[in-house]
DNA sequence: ATTAGCACTCGGACCTCACGAGTGCTAAAA
DNA sequence: TTTTAGCACTCGTGAGGTCCGAGTGCTAAT
């Protein structure tokens, strides 16, 4: 695997690190020259050749630059690729904006989305956190308007729904609170399963809001990624390599398709635990739509409690130093704060 | 204002029309063949000069066919474009999938955007319904884990928001209902400045949930447009017009802005009343970045109760006819789920 | 008032050509 | 044996030039 010589080693990441510069093919001149290497431009032209012959450069025409293919890439993001950090400043002003957030999973979502595509220049895109199986935890029944009542259910995991339901006839408050009462005592710490398999009498009214109780459940523990949030769209159009509006489409409908994007976090990230970044270079074959970009993708949350998934879709041609590390430390900002939520711990926050 | 002739009228439709279709020029020899006029291409060519002086066309180049200009597309919306209706099976088969999405404010709206988008062929954007003025109902304290307690707080109008709070100490879930309910008994009925005017004896832990209550009140009844659901972005990317990805960022990124995004939808839409549509076609001069593009736009929901807003937003060489009635249908479908949701009505449907 | 006729305009498609960045090879130097 | 200088060759790019035709505006005839 590890077959190329420190010199190959050099020239492919300069290569590629020009590359990503300045979106042109890359020549041995150039090269020498821009970075004042102690080597001519023939071997440098003679090394091209071979790591064109392993098929880490390509040639786009015969008689121009070299640019990376998608192989460089992945060998240039797996060995060549320094394990960076984000600067402990941006670090720290990252860690600030979640704190000023509060405690509401929808603003660390959407602040997410935002950090993110602000800090990599790219798309990015956020799954709610999500119960990986969902424990009955409390359930509360308010009148809010003649016949029509709110279920409000929470499962383990922080995990909140909320659902209409319009009754035959009025139901004074007293009673659906009743009502409440006796349905938290008998379904705590169970699961959809278990529930929909109870044996116990029930008034209709109670067999109603069970049902339903039921179905939510399940919804929100069926693998669908829930809640999705997205930002810095229009980031990609601004990269020359989408000037053609075409080439745009196609990459931008992955992210407004539920379908694909489905497709494509669910073949991933489920593979990967926690911690670990997985890049996706050029759609590593299985999605036409990624041709020319590059997904970095990641978990977080609580292992077996409650997971989500964040990342950042740009051009091939991305920083992956900066887009990894990136994703790397947002992962872990939610994880924590995922946990904090979760797991009773020193956090003594009020706000 | 009237002062063009029959034929100009019908130049002027044609003209338009035939843009919209070929998103070229349009020739005057062209026009009369295709169109099969019983009036030569030289009285086309005439006419065609007092409609480009009067500014309803423009000419791109010496020598090249008419164009459109704003104001001819809003002498076009005004008094030209008959006032179509979506197709009745069109219009059956979306309020089916109204039908079966059930009370679900989130799953409507979703699906508002998509149908706005599919049927429009053009970028949607729909707000989520707002309550004008936030009356406290109900509120919940819900031990979720350890310290960490949900408040789920219910506005007049059905809005529902939940938030966090992690308590000094560990309160057990009978203490809590207890509080929600002294809160409840005092509270019902009050509007957030009522709440925080309130001079009642009140324990730190009651104290506390009050704030962070009439917190979330006064971020619920501000002008900031809740949330907002977007779809069918890339529909705009196939438009020629944007075929160089500058033009197309400039106008996609009125909708990943929120401060544009608000500015656009205080301004206008906030002047009209439900049921009525507003077209803003090439930004009226105000906004930039919609220089090349329209939008169509109408509140909906129940006036003085909670309303929202939904709209189009596609080049300015869209189908008027089609996008206004899809964007006047939806509203109105919307306008009546959310009667029905608010209203005590006759429905009587089960989840 | 309408229209046929016509000279004129001008953007776009197409061609050619020169430039130069870049290649690959070969032969000399290290 | 490896590196490098030298050089012929390639080919995409961009500048300049020409042609075509759709389209215009005007004028004179209907």
């Amino acid at each position: 695997m590890n077959e190329l010589s420190e010199r190959q080693k050099i020239i492919l990441a300069l290569v590629i690190r020009d590359h990503i510069e300045t979106a042109q093919p890359v020549g041995s001149v150039r090269l020498v020259e821009q970075y004042h290497l102690d080597f001519s431009s023939a071997t440098v032209r003679n090394e091209m050749v071979s790591l064109t012959e392993l098929g880490y450069l390509r040639q786009p025409h015969t008689s121009a630059g070299r640019v990376p293919s998608e192989e460089g890439y992945r060998y240039f993001v797996r060995q060549l690729m320094g394990n960076t950090e984000l600067p402990a400043p941006t670090r720290r002003t990252i860690t600030h904006q979640f704190y000023q957030a509060g405690a509401d999973v929808d603003r660390w979502m959407r602040l997410a989305a935002s950090v993110l595509a602000h800090q990599a220049q790219a798309a990015s895109l956020v799954t709610a956190p999500h119960a990986e199986r969902s424990i009955f935890k409390h359930l509360e029944l308010i009148n809010t308007h003649g016949r029509q009542v709110l279920m409000v259910l929470v499962l383990s995991g922080g995990q909140v729904t909320q659902q209409m339901l319009t009754l035959a006839e009025p139901v004074s408050q007293e009673q659906l609170s009743a009502v409440a009462q006796s349905i938290n005592r008998i379904c705590s710490g169970l699961d959809s399963d278990s529930i929909a398999g109870l044996s116990i009498p029930l008034s209709a009214l109670e067999q109603d809001v069970l049902r339903l109780a039921v179905e939510e459940m399940r919804r929100s523990s069926a693998l669908a990624t829930g809640e999705l949030y997205r930002d810095g769209l229009t980031h990609v159009l601004a990269e020359p390599e989408f000037g053609e509006a075409d080439s745009a489409r196609r990459a931008l409908r992955i992210l407004e398709e539920r379908p694909l994007l489905e497709d494509l976090l669910a073949r991933t990230v489920l593979s990967t635990e926690p911690g670990g970044v997985q890049v996706l270079i050029g759609g590593e074959g299985a999605w036409e739509e990624l041709k020319e970009c590059s997904v970095v993708l990641a978990r977080y949350g609580a292992p077996g409690l409650a997971t989500g998934t964040l990342g950042v879709l740009g051009p091939m041609r991305m920083p992956y130093g900066r887009t990894i590390s990136t994703v790397r430390f947002m992962a872990g900002l939610l994880s924590d704060l995922v946990e904090d939520m979760l797991v009773e711990k020193g956090s003594n926050r009020q706000e």
